[in-house]
Formats: C-alpha cells, sequence, structure tokens
DNA sequence: CTCGCGATATTCT
DNA sequence: GAATATCGCGAGA
C-alpha cells in the first residue's frame, strides 16, 4: 500500500497540534525523484519548531524576515536552509497560512549500505539532493519531492519524545517541553 | 569519548 | 561591517 500524503496530513481539520503531525511522521516515506532514478527514506525522527512563543524557533517574536516568511504559509510546503554554512535543514511547513509552525526532519533510515546515511538533519539533505532550490516546494503537488504513506504502522510505544538539540538558551519552559520525537531503538537517529 | 573547526546566508548593529 | 546559526567530521585523548 503506498498513499501520498495529502494537504490534510499538514493542515489537519481537527486542529490538531504540529506535536500531533510530528509523530505521525514517524514511518513515513520521503520520496526524491530525480530524472529516472528515485531516492526515498523512511522518516525516524522529527522536532516541532512552535510559532512566535518558541525561543527555538525562526519565528519567534512574530518576526518576519526574507527567510523566514515562509513559515507563515499554508502546510505541506518545504522549508530549506543552509546552516553553519555548510549544511541544509529540511523542514515542512505545518498548519494553516499565517500559524508560523514546522516540524524539522532530522533523521531518516534509508536502504542501502550505510543505513546511517541520513542520519541527522545535514546528511538527509545531502542524501536527498535537496538544496535551496526546494525551498518552497509544495511536496502536495510536486512530481520531484513527496511523502509516502507505505502501511507502516508506528505504534504508540515505540514513539520516544525527548528535549530538542541545542535548545539550551530559550528557557526552562521551552528546554523541557519534549518536542523531539524518534523511533525506539533505530539506529539512524541522530543522536539518542 | 570530547573538542574544535569549517565556510557562508542571514540577521543585527 | 560583524556576529551568529535547528551540524558533521576528523583529530586527539
Amino acid at each position: 500500500m503506498k498513499r501520498r500524503l495529502g494537504r490534510d496530513f499538514f493542515v489537519p481539520a481537527a486542529g490538531e497540534k504540529t506535536e500531533e503531525i510530528a509523530k505521525r511522521l514517524l514511518g513515513k516515506y520521503i520520496v526524491r525523484r530525480i530524472g529516472d532514478r528515485k531516492i526515498w527514506g523512511k522518516i525516524v525522527e522529527t522536532e516541532v519548531y512552535g510559532g512566535p512563543r518558541d525561543k527555538a524557533c525562526h519565528a519567534y517574536g512574530g518576526k518576519v524576515t526574507p527567510r523566514n516568511k515562509l513559515m507563515y504559509a499554508a502546510g505541506g510546503r518545504a522549508y530549506v536552509y543552509l546552516i553553519y554554512g555548510m549544511h541544509w535543514q529540511l523542514n515542512f511547513i505545518t498548519q494553516k497560512s499565517g500559524v508560523p509552525e514546522c516540524v524539522l526532519v532530522r533523521a531518516l533510515e534509508v536502504e542501502g549500505d550505510d543505513p546511517r546515511a541520513a542520519s541527522g538533519p545535514g546528511k538527509l539533505c545531502r542524501f536527498l539532493e535537496v538544496d535551496k532550490s526546494f525551498h518552497g516546494e509544495d511536496v502536495v503537488t510536486s512530481k520531484d519531492f513527496w511523502l509516502e504513506n507505505r502501511g507502516v504502522e508506528v505504534a504508540r510505544r515505540e514513539i520516544v519524545s525527548g528535549p530538542r538539540v541545542n535548545i539550551d538558551y530559550a528557557g526552562p519552559h521551552w528546554a523541557k517541553r519534549n518536542w523531539r520525537f524518534y523511533l525506539k531503538n533505530n539506529s539512524a537517529v541522530s543522536r539518542k
């Protein structure tokens, strides 16, 4: 069974929180088409960046800059940017237009010689050959980049939550929020 | 295991 | 113009 994820996955009508979307993304597949070639990987680690109140979020304080304005777009778009001058990060925008929330994809489990070839936000982008040209790509309609549900069921108890990476500066209230989710006992998770 | 550094877009002053 | 950033790697201990 293969089913492409549609708009409602990223913009839940029921008002589901972005945390729930981040958990639902675990076990789904990211598929990238390059000419006749296809690359894919299973999502095993995600992290939530939650709006203007979240100090770790680019849209903290409701700030709008040329880079982050895409976070205010409707869910289903890719938010790609460069960090530390050399690593691309891949996020998916969630929620309806005007709500600057997104999910960072931190790690994929891939099939091949090296199961850790996409274990980390930067490595993942290199693996998928995602760069700035995919900033703003709509994964609901794109022919080169999308997400699939391949029928992998992730049990609630297989999902581990914990504090996000690099958020000490955000203060105790945000630092203790368990906004990072990953699959238990999965070797492709970036850090444990 | 911990540490330090890379190389640049974006933001801040 | 200067500081900084959602990281990964290779070196040294």
